[in-house]
DNA sequence: ACAAAAGTGTTGAGAGTACACCCATGC
DNA sequence: GCATGGGTGTACTCTCAACACTTTTGT
């Protein structure tokens, strides 16, 4: 692709319209006018067959000890995604996170501080991945069930509802369910992990199995787990197979 | 919900694990060290059977004279969304838009002039609902063939890359193909457009009209429109139905 | 032997896919 | 009457959903 510097000519297929922008192009705001853009982190988990969310107490005010999702300002050279894997490593050890963009929240006054934009961040972490260290108890951090929140501050009880819907529906069509598993589990405990988090708690074991089965999305291990009865087969992800199921068209 | 300003009591599944974060958080960032906060659009349309998106020729530099998205600076009291609506506005005169955010492009060195993360909302227009007027000449505007672009700034052929790949993965399985339609449209002229932006040119047309007549997405008129050989029926979108085609479960 | 959880097949209904010809209009 | 694009039905396959009992282990 070569770099025309002046302007590349129209394509054949380019249909031109010059015409009049409404309002002059605006300059470089003024550093002062500048938002602030911050990086908040949604920290899914399941532990005990709960779906659980990490969120910080806030230690000043405004909001001082309210909950709050994991998050802090971006810094001038720093990338967004690795602002991200910051908020995340200051909280948890886990490694190898599954970490997405969500969306940008930019309401003029989700902060009452300041103009705050902040882009959020979607993580899934498996429970035996994270190495939590006992602290010096400057800040509090708990895991929290996500169908029983405490109260949020700013406008995270809107974020994490957000994040609720696009881990349900991601879930539906995509095999992120391994992130929030440890690298070998049960098809019990897979099935409890969509059962959970999809609300569904009655899921038909059978088909549930000869459909994980057939799409070889899953490879047997040779090990057990030790269970209240009959020992169930360990599985482990096929890294191989495709990430995204085929979705359906709505339209052929 | 109770708001509790001084902490809400763990509920009795929450669990807590105090622990050291590793760095302390950041304050505000002083005013020079925050990054710039811009919106850009991505504008698409289907015109002549084209899936064509809208660019605008940089007036200075650097990249003066080459293409790019519209876009601009957020204004320190203005909502994300409104951003983008008032470049749609500056652009296109069209009416009722659909409208939705796409991405937060963040790269610390995206904008060589200074740190600028933008980010990206997605616009589909009908062309019929296009006033363009004719302009002084002070700023090119013009539709591109997607599948023939002029050499982009900044990282804006990725984006627009990104940008196609969210069309087509909508269009799959929601329904915002009337978004590029008049009002009024004809079958073929709506499976154009499923033609042109999945780029599969040979989707039977029996099965097409078969499904989009049984969902009940589309209602007759008793209008026709006139082509080459026998009228077409029109249709318009039956806003009554839901929006979103039940997507299929990877899992049962 | 009994409790507890793992594992296993079949059938019927509906959706998707492949496929070829007649119809209404303008010229 | 012919060129142009619009409109229609059927048969096969595959996937999804509903459904209950046997197996293996620990106590």
């Amino acid at each position: 692709m070569d770099l025309a510097l002046t302007g590349a000519p129209p394509s054949s297929y380019t249909s031109c319209m010059e015409y009049t922008i409404r309002e002059p192009p605006r300059g470089i705001p003024a550093p002062e006018q500048r938002p602030l853009l911050a990086v908040d982190v949604v920290i899914f988990t399941v532990r005990e067959t709960t779906l659980q969310v990490l969120l910080v107490q806030r230690p000043e005010p405004p909001f001082q000890g309210v909950w709050a999702l994991p998050g802090g300002f971006v810094q001038l050279q720093e990338p967004l995604d690795e602002a991200a894997r910051r908020e995340l490593a200051e909280h948890t050890d886990a490694q190898n996170v599954y970490l997405e963009q969500l969306y940008t929240f930019g309401a003029p006054n989700r902060d009452p501080r300041a103009r705050v934009v902040s882009v959020v961040y979607f993580a899934l972490v498996s429970p035996d991945h994270l190495d939590l260290r006992p602290g010096n108890g400057l800040v509090s951090t708990c895991w929290h069930p996500m169908y029983n929140l405490p109260p949020t501050a700013f406008d995270h009880a809107a974020i994490l509802e957000y994040a609720l819907q696009r881990l349900r529906y991601k879930l539906e069509y995509t095999a992120v369910a391994f992130q929030l598993l440890p690298e070998e589990f049960t098809l019990s405990e897979l099935q409890d992990v969509y059962a959970v988090i999809l609300n569904e708690p009655s899921l038909d074991k059978r088909n549930f199995r000869k459909k994980v089965l057939k799409n070889g999305i899953v490879t047997p291990t040779n090990r057990f787990r030790e269970t209240g009865g009959r020992p169930a087969r360990l599985y482990r992800f096929s890294k191989s197979q495709p990430f995204e199921g085929r979705a359906p068209r709505l339209f052929p």
